[in-house]
DNA sequence: CTGTATATGATACCCAGGTATCATTATTGG
DNA sequence: CCAATAATGATACCTGGGTATCATATACAG
């Protein structure tokens, strides 16, 4: 019948101008036009894709949520298993420290949207729960494993580690985030942290 | 000349109304209506007290900056001394956990701000940063003198141990605000951290 | 008292932004 | 090649909200 758009393709293209703007100018400054324009498209096309703002926004908190499980998920998976437990949770941590652009754009938005979910009961709060709560269990799980290695002490509880070294990983990502730490300085703090998880030998 | 109410007084109430809505309903849910209506005065009251939107939303953030300050100061102040250096820093560090109502709603607002300062280049972000310096070098300072004290093991870097302390409450305290932790959870995460920092006889 | 500066009220203006409507342009199966 | 459907465009409507204007009330100095 018609010609035919791809429209996962349209609306990943939509998200990620949103992306941009939210990254940019703040979430406030998203709207259906600011997003159109930002794409590059007519603010019909916005409303032919997603119906209302709030389905534009939900879906791209939807798409932020996966883009980062997988990029959880392929950091685990990226690391071939005899190697050093602390190179591993160094690694796994690495990704939730705004380092470089694309994360920086990452947390910036994510970190947004966590705000407004604080007040707004439209907007989810779960993944920003149960987000950290899987990852925090994965950490457990690896220190569990250290601990067994003997690379970490028999008095520490890998439960409550996890915890903490999920706080001290994000209080560094907001750090940076709002300039007060450089990327460098917050992976020196987070390397003293290891170090006194990992005791050297 | 004319009657005359307590202006400094009356911008306390606009701004307490302020921050009432703001943590209620979001930072983005602050107009100057919403505003005059949670402060039970027409909009004109609000006009007349700040010219433009700006002025009243920077005049909250620096009353919310002000209140801060002096919260911390007399944390430090009530402490008496000759008393444990633990005690003192883990009372110095509850502040920055929402615990009770008015901390949660202080924090939430705060929180807020800064999430806005992050894009927002007419909100000034210095607040943010020279904030947790602040807090940071009187940890800091406490934490060497414990150490002097021999509370504290000497291969530990008291100005390290500050920085991480304070991200550590930093990612507790948005964590329970985002319905993550419990503040009891938290306080449990933050005492592990501080057994950790002061070994038990 | 009374005028004058202060304080408060009612209301209007105007833009931004979400949503809706109508039209137009492709594309492709028959 | 044409009709039907998908895709896109132009534009209008309406509300919320920042700001501005005009009017009124109050209190105190002289």
């Amino acid at each position: 019948m018609p010609r035919t758009a791809d429209h996962a393709e349209r609306r990943s293209q939509l998200i990620a101008a949103l992306v941009r703007v939210a990254a940019r100018d703040g979430l406030h400054a998203v709207t259906m036009r600011s997003v159109a324009a930002e794409a590059g498209v007519s603010l019909r096309l916005v409303q032919y894709y997603f119906d209302t703002k709030a389905q534009l926004v939900h879906a791209a908190l939807r798409h932020l949520e996966a883009q980062s499980n997988q990029r959880w998920a392929a950091r685990l998976a990226d690391q071939p298993d005899p190697v050093e437990p602390r190179v591993v949770v160094e690694a796994f941590l690495a990704e939730a420290l705004p380092t470089d652009e694309p994360s920086r754009v990452f947390h910036t938005v994510w970190t947004s949207y966590a705000v407004l979910a604080m007040t707004d009961p439209d907007l989810a709060a779960q993944p920003f729960v149960d987000g950290p709560n899987h990852l925090e269990a994965q950490l457990a799980q690896l220190l569990r494993r250290a601990q067994d290695q003997g690379r970490i002490p028999a008095d520490r509880n890998p439960a409550i580690e996890a915890a903490r070294l999920l706080m001290v990983t994000h209080g560094l990502g907001t750090s940076i985030l709002v300039g007060r730490h450089t990327p460098d300085a917050a992976q020196a703090v987070l390397r003293y942290h290891l170090d006194r998880l990992f005791p050297p030998a």
